[in-house]
DNA sequence: TCCTTTCGTCAGATTAACTGACTATATATC
DNA sequence: GATATATAGTCAGTTAATCTGACGAAAGGA
């Protein structure tokens, strides 16, 4: 087929973006199912980024995560559905209940940052430690300066 | 509140790109929809970003894209519906059509590619020309490193 | 000609988000 | 202290973007 498509050799930066996030992310959540945690999917993570140590509020996890407090909810329901959360009340307020870790969900939170670690040193040593360092720095420059502008 | 999430200082890589992709796409599908085409979400661009110029066929999309010929299909339809893509018979296969690019729809593709190098241009205003350039060639070689593992 | 593969579609399910409306509890104001 | 307003979480319903399975029609090979 002499039908090749339009953006050959244009890759844009956010195509460069997705493909490597993406490249990550399946290789992340593809080791988390062979450590036996098939039930964590991408979107969970909202919750286990943005958990505190002595766990949270939906409310609060849900302004942090940046979506309504319905769409946490629905990822909090699963994950607690699987072991990895329980809710208990709070009891300085008695309409809100705090969200935290079981053990299983502890270790599914230590077994995602492992997993992340071992990601990137695999890319440090497909493209050069060096470079890795340089490419992790300019994307920490780059969220720096998106978080200054819309914080 | 003294409830800071476990994961502060630990910025995994994919998060930075989670976080730059998203601005990114944010910035370029915002300033399109300013541009007159607020029809247009992140999904549609697996279909531009694989047309040949001449149009493809369903299942080429679809196999270029990753995804399958019936999600694929839902894309198109809707982008059909809106006036950027239309559809004749494959002269050649009875059973095939030809999906390709109408004016308007040639017309988003150019803003999208415009818009990305636009996004691109800011982002090295904000880290540095030379810091641009060489997060851009990391990523490059990651990509290519990927699509030499699993082609 | 007959068998198998391929192209696209129909039908239905799932995931991950959304909006709007609501209850119960807290907090602030008079 | 009573009342008004704000906040925490839930219920119900919708949409977008994927998937799987089954199928009819056309093409291609033996």
């Amino acid at each position: 087929m002499d039908d090749r498509p339009i953006t050959e050799q244009h890759r844009t930066l956010g195509a460069l973006l997705r493909l490597s996030y993406e490249s990550m992310q399946k290789e992340v959540y593809g080791a988390l199912a062979a450590r036996g945690f098939p039930e964590i999917r991408p979107a969970h993570s909202a919750v286990f980024r943005h958990l505190g140590p002595a766990g949270s509020r939906l409310t609060t996890l849900a302004e942090r995560a940046g979506m309504t407090k319905q769409s946490m909810a629905y990822l909090v329901e699963g994950l607690q559905a699987a072991g990895h959360l329980r809710s208990v009340p709070d009891s300085s307020d008695g309409r809100a209940r705090i969200v935290r870790l079981t053990a299983r969900g502890e270790a599914v939170l230590a077994a995602l940052l492992a997993l992340s670690a071992e990601v990137e040193a695999r890319v440090a040593e497909r493209i050069g430690e060096k470079r890795a360092g340089r490419l992790r720095r300019a994307l920490e420059l780059w969220v720096a300066a998106i978080e200054g502008e819309a914080p």
